[in-house]
DNA sequence: GCGAATTTGTGCGTATGTATT
DNA sequence: TAATACATACGCACAAATTCG
């Protein structure tokens, strides 16, 4: 890596921080795999330890990695374990999140409308993928969802299999670092075509969780709006630090 | 500080961040007030400029202080500012947090009831301060709480004014650092007096906003019921990180 | 079961960069 | 401009946890 450029105003362990994360990205080393030691990766890079050790800490606060003393630095599987629905505030009673099992309704490819540009931070003619979806949990529907994908920020999207897979998944498969989301939760009377499918009544009181992702550079990719019949033993779950 | 106690497990930059905390809360350096420089905080507790900056990192994470290059070390107070409304997921039209304006409709000490215990984490015959209050948003009526205080947490707690306190403004005034709040959202139908407080019709769909608030330490100090009415230009945000 | 090797965590010291006053 | 204070970067030594022979 050699001294600092110049011409970049990001101190050194930024830009290595950067570089990891760009390797993670890329799959070169894949979820679960270890990385190099510390001080191999200072060697390589030509830099301080010290100065691997604060972009790896800043790797571990992004939770692309997990680091264990005496035993080694492994990259986190985003697809599997709470990681998946890190997103989701639905809980069931032992407070574990909950993402459900999805099926899907209905998918489109389309250009993106007024609204979707406004929330996915797109420009005009940018194509989006809606899907539709219904989420179950011990075999009980409690959502139903209308999420759009902004499909610019998926080079090489699969629309196959795109919508049936959740965000967290779909991401890692594009080497795409999620970062965070913000959710606006309201009280909605519901639709009857959501009615339907939730199988309640009309009328029902629902929440509704209209909800963007966002990845490590800031931008948007996920819109999503989903109706939820919160059942017996799940609680939606706001933490605030 | 000397070297590392043997029969403490604790590092010394988790020790020395321990001592600051105390200090802030003590009151030594008050909300708005600048630290010693770190060379000097170094100097007066024995141990290295690395490790006295890896106990401000974590307290600056905490939100306890801010740091500017150049400028110094400030204490940060929890009473104003976006601080004071830090356990509120309640927005403006701008994404500001919104705290609002409390009114006290009464207030009452007593021993906890078997869920106050549980939800507090307090013992059989703690006694508790429960405070009914609205909540106003440029004169708009959008809130009615129950809060319930663990006074064995509060010591010296003046009865008289508490419940007209905000928590972040209470627990900085008795050197508690809070750290966290959970909050679980469900709809309820409102009862009939809250419905008479709120000035809506019974049968309006309300958020239950159920809350505790977490002290540094990890202990619960305050659980709150609240029905919020969503105003025009206002909406509920959860940020998940 | 024990000890050696490995790997991250902690702590110290120093030099230099950069923003603020 | 000069002084101050936090930020970055380097390097070394040792501690603590894990793994493995």
């Amino acid at each position: 890596m050699g001294p600092r450029d110049k011409f970049s105003i990001e101190p050194l362990y930024v830009q290595v921080r950067n570089l990891l994360a760009q390797r993670l990205a890329s799959g070169v080393w894949p979820p679960g795999s270890m990385l190099p030691n510390e001080m191999e990766l200072a060697r390589e890079l030509g830099v301080s330890s010290g100065t691997v050790r604060k972009a790896l800490d800043s790797l571990e606060s992004d939770r692309l990695i997990v680091r264990r003393q005496g035993r080694g630095t492994s990259v986190v599987d985003q697809a599997s374990g709470d990681a998946a629905a890190r997103f989701s505030n639905i809980r069931n009673g032992e407070g574990r999140r909950i993402g459900g099992d999805m099926e899907l309704i209905s998918q489109i490819k389309a250009v993106a409308t007024a609204t979707e540009r406004q929330r996915l931070q797109l420009a005009a003619g940018d194509f989006v993928l809606r899907s539709t979806r219904l989420r179950r949990y011990r075999n009980q529907l409690f959502m139903h969802e209308d999420a759009v994908l902004a499909m610019s920020r998926f080079p090489g999207l699969d629309e196959k299999n795109a919508g049936t897979l959740r965000i967290s998944a779909l991401a890692q498969r594009h080497g795409i670092h999620l970062a965070k989301a913000s959710e606006r939760v309201t009280l909605e009377e519901v639709s009857a075509q959501s009615a339907e499918r939730l199988d309640i009544d009309l009328h029902t009181r629902l929440l509704k969780l209209d909800r963007v992702v966002y990845a490590a550079g800031g931008y948007p990719v996920e819109w999503r709006v989903a109706f939820c019949s919160l059942k017996e033993d799940m609680l939606y779950l706001a933490e605030m630090v």
